[in-house]
DNA sequence: TCAAAAGAGAGAGCACTGCTCTTGACGAGG
DNA sequence: CCTCGTCAAGAGCAGTGCTCTCTCTTTTGA
């Protein structure tokens, strides 16, 4: 390993700080980021920045990669952090570190899962940082259902999304019974609408107990999902 | 009823014209809409939008307006086309009416459900249609309770909860249970999680037969509601 | 009936945006 | 020393929301 010139080094400080100037525009004006604001803020000029990013598009790219990046490593860091067996705790950290994070940094949050940018495609390279945290709930049901502690619903689905989910099992490499795959994206499709519902501003007005809420209503999954 | 003056028949057709073509733009250039293309499209120069619009955060408002009226009527009509007594049957009319409009106005629904727009502050006015469809579900709830036909959850919930949704219970005059709302608001989530993740695209690759996956979340939640 | 008032469209202009192209300066490697 | 790659700056293009003024037409009231 050949240690970067200086000339790089002083080039990846600078895409470092344009992509901190970035987040701290994201915060106050959303997903229209100006890259003459930024600019600006930086005391250059607008045109410099394409030294560094070829269009605002991959300057959104970056900062994308970089939020899912955070998240994944919140949630799994969390969901680390229960003793294994304990899959009701993992269950309930994991929703809380993600919850935690979008009310930490909600503009990246909405970056990440609200209404897609209109002319913006998001690149190949951010499916798999984009899965990270509905595998690490998932996880949790695999590792229940390896240890004998969580055992799968019983009812049975229609043929062709049995077959659908249980492709998907097999291509993230979790042998997970569909049903139980099933109730596992339900949960993570509730921790998406509580944390939207929330930050998004639907319920604040009515809801001044916003932990309990949150608690009661991922407990309520677990409770469908089957979680001792 | 005096009949309006041809001016004004025009002034309201013109009102109209503009949102279709509103319309029509949200649904290829999302949220970001441009007054003077849709001027264009008019064959008018775009300061005279300004004598029907006084801002485009003023169409904005009324395309929101529109569109929640519209998911209100085709979430409530279609929970009105089936036997009151059918709980279930009505759970599903209305969770597929919802999809189906979303599904049908996938921008409309972007501007309603999506990430806020920065510098855009909903008027209060749009409070009360934006509760139409949660109603709707919540009234299902209400109905089912008072048939005896459906019976509320045993949990105990935590007191500041509890005394928040008897609130929320109380100012929406539905006589329902704490644990019984906190059950409707969870089916409203998933919901509204589903519908956003199947048209933002985050399960489309994985699961070709969404609608069944979809009927098959929706009930999943009726069972933990404890529709019959 | 006829003038005053109100409504409507057009055009110019301001400050802003993303982005491209050209020009000139600077530093590291041969 | 000197060339070559990197960088910042500036001008410029096309587009944006919005305001102001000017003109023309329709409606209204005495």
């Amino acid at each position: 390993m050949v240690a970067p010139s200086l000339r790089a080094r002083v080039r990846a400080g600078m895409i470092d700080e344009i992509k901190a100037v970035a987040r701290r525009h994201l915060a106050t004006d959303g997903a229209n980021l100006s890259l003459r604001a930024v600019a600006r803020d930086m005391g250059m000029v607008s045109s410099a920045i394409y030294r560094y990013f070829p269009s605002r598009d991959d300057l959104l790219t970056a900062l994308i990669l970089d939020a899912y990046q955070a998240l994944g490593d919140a949630v799994e860091a969390a969901d680390a952090a229960v003793d294994p067996v304990d899959l009701r705790g993992r269950w309930h950290a994991a929703c809380r570190a993600a919850r935690a994070w979008a009310l930490a940094h909600p503009a990246e949050y909405a970056l990440l899962y609200g209404s897609p940018v209109p002319g913006y495609a998001a690149p190949d390279d951010t499916v798999a940082p984009a899965s990270r945290p509905p595998l690490a709930l998932v996880g949790i049901l695999r590792d229940g259902l390896a240890s004998g502690r969580l055992r799968p619903p019983e009812e049975e689905l229609p043929e062709p999304l049995r077959d659908d989910l249980a492709e998907v099992a097999a291509a993230t490499d979790m042998a997970l019974p569909p049903a139980l795959l099933a109730r596992g994206m339900a949960g993570w499709t509730q921790l998406f609408g509580l944390i939207s519902f929330e930050l998004f501003g639907r319920i604040n007005r009515m809801l001044p107990h916003r932990d309990e809420y949150f608690d009661h209503q991922t407990a309520l999954l677990a409770d469908l999902i089957g979680l001792p």
